[in-house]
DNA sequence: TCTGGGGTCCTCATACCT
DNA sequence: TCTGAGGTATGAGGACCC
């Protein structure tokens, strides 16, 4: 999908269309996740700080993710491409590979073509979005075809083409090579991927080891027979939060990593699964980061043990001078074991009694939603936090609208929705009782409309 | 007012066992 | 009895991806 998170927002809101938007956290300390093209042209792009955004485009529209919203539509998308093939392997809620020869949509170039158009128009027509195909011959070249294609195109790589395509790109344009790889070949001279094909495997190895020396190589050489996987296991769940401002407080972090914890275990849970190993992370003042793991006698999902695990880990880091991110994890997944279902029953009570910690709410927002709860007292702050910009609003005579913008007790909400016109917008008092958060819309008139699992935090991809 | 969140995979070091 | 090799588990950190 083609700028996914910002082209759901432009296509939900039509007061946006044509007009930067740039979807990501709203905190001090949040970055862009997807930066519409209109954005683009400012210079802005996912993975920046949000600040340095403002300053790029500071009239752009500034909005917090609506997951919800985002998974439904990607639900629509996957659903098309499973019709295609059994063999569907999503990367990210905007992304998958297709093998269309063992769905027998496609068995040649034309035939491929043909598949890649149709669906397309398909994509369009259910969501109302833009997506884009890339089609070849295997995973790596696929993938390279589909950016190629962006915004809203389909590129198809002629099998027999392959080198000679590839040969004058940048080495980043290869899977796995980031900035620290990128670096590293640069220093050895080594900028396309011709010159990584010319350089040969040995001095290739010698460079970036084993493992990675050896792929690298052969995806230079357009050989890649990595096959399509449907339904891979997840292999570790974790949460984590950054700070608006760093904890100093050893009580205070103590705390957190208790409340992350038991987060943590709502989600091995949701997935029906327990892990052996507890992960604490512990991000310093300074942006050092720091791990400490413990592995247990045998898999739990029980949130006491994973709470005095992770208390456990918290005592061998030093975290004088402040942290402003921390996270618990746990790995070495295993499915649910009887005994488990037992420790469940009694643990989810006490979950319900601490906190009621449902996800959602405006937790997505990146830690701002955390920081509320050290200091009470704060009514406005608490009323207006319920006001996340861009989430969705329903008002008893105005209907259907979507939050501008909130602070000093007043909240500004924009009533239109996806098939309207561009609509007006007027100001409340962010306790007006006339005022609830409301639900996202299809953004299809008649599209399917319900969305009902929710989950505040994922990626943020960018395709 | 630099630098999110949720993942995967790899490497290296170390400990332990045979 | 000592030493080394090799396998496996564990722990920490880093690179990368969306």
């Amino acid at each position: 999908m083609d700028a996914f998170y910002a082209s759901a927002e432009q296509a939900s809101k039509p007061s946006l269309r044509g007009k930067a938007v740039v979807v990501g956290g709203i905190g001090p300390r949040g970055v862009v996740a997807t930066a519409s093209y209109e954005a683009r042209v400012f210079g802005v792009h996912s993975a920046m700080p949000i600040g340095q955004a403002r300053r790029l485009a500071p009239n752009a529209a500034y909005l917090v993710p609506r997951f919800r919203l985002y998974r439904e539509v990607s639900e629509q998308v996957m659903g098309l491409l499973r019709e295609l093939s059994p063999l569907v392997e999503p990367l990210s809620l905007d992304e998958a590979f297709v093998d269309l020869e063992a769905g027998e949509a496609a068995w040649d170039a034309a035939s491929a073509r043909l598949v890649g158009a149709r669906l397309r128009d398909e994509i369009k027509a259910v969501t109302g979005l833009t997506g884009s195909v890339g089609l070849a011959a295997s995973k790596m070249l696929a993938k390279i075809a589909s950016e190629e294609a962006k915004p809203d195109g389909l590129v198809l790589i002629v099998p027999g083409t392959e080198r000679a395509m590839l040969g004058p790109m940048s080495v980043r344009t290869l899977p796995g090579v980031g900035p620290a790889t990128g670096d590293h070949l640069r220093r050895a001279g080594i900028t396309t991927v011709e010159e990584i094909a010319e350089a040969g495997e040995d001095e290739l190895v010698r460079l970036l080891g084993k493992s990675h020396g050896v792929s690298l190589y052969a995806m230079a050489l357009a050989h890649d027979d990595r096959p399509v996987v449907a339904e891979r296991d997840a292999k570790s769940v974790s949460v984590e939060d950054t700070y608006d401002v760093d904890i100093h407080d050893r009580v205070r972090v103590r705390t957190e990593v208790q409340r992350l914890a038991e987060r943590c275990v709502q989600r091995l849970r949701g997935a029906e699964r327990s892990g052996r190993t507890v992960v604490l992370k512990v991000r310093r003042y300074d942006f050092s980061t720091l791990t400490r793991s413990e592995t247990l006698r045998g898999p739990t999902d029980d949130p006491a043990v994973v709470r005095e695990a992770a208390a456990r880990l918290l005592e061998s880091v030093d975290t004088t001078g402040g942290v402003r991110l921390l996270g618990v994890g746990v790995t070495g997944l295993a499915d649910y074991t009887q005994e488990d279902l037992f420790a469940q029953a009694q643990a989810e009570a006490d979950a319900h009694a601490s906190e009621g910690e449902h996800e959602g709410e405006a937790e997505g927002a990146g830690g701002a939603g955390d920081e509320g709860q050290a200091a009470a007292g704060e009514v406005v702050e608490a009323a207006d936090r319920r006001w996340v910009a861009g989430h969705d609003v329903r008002h008893e005579q105005f209907g259907h609208g979507w939050v501008q913008g909130s602070g000093l007790g007043r909240v500004t909400v924009r009533f239109e929705t996806p098939y309207s016109e561009p609509g007006r917008v007027r100001t409340f008092r962010t306790d007006d009782p006339a005022l609830v958060p409301g639900e996202p819309l299809p953004l299809v008139e008649g599209g399917a409309g319900r969305f009902a699992a929710r989950e505040p935090d994922a990626g943020s991809g960018v395709v």
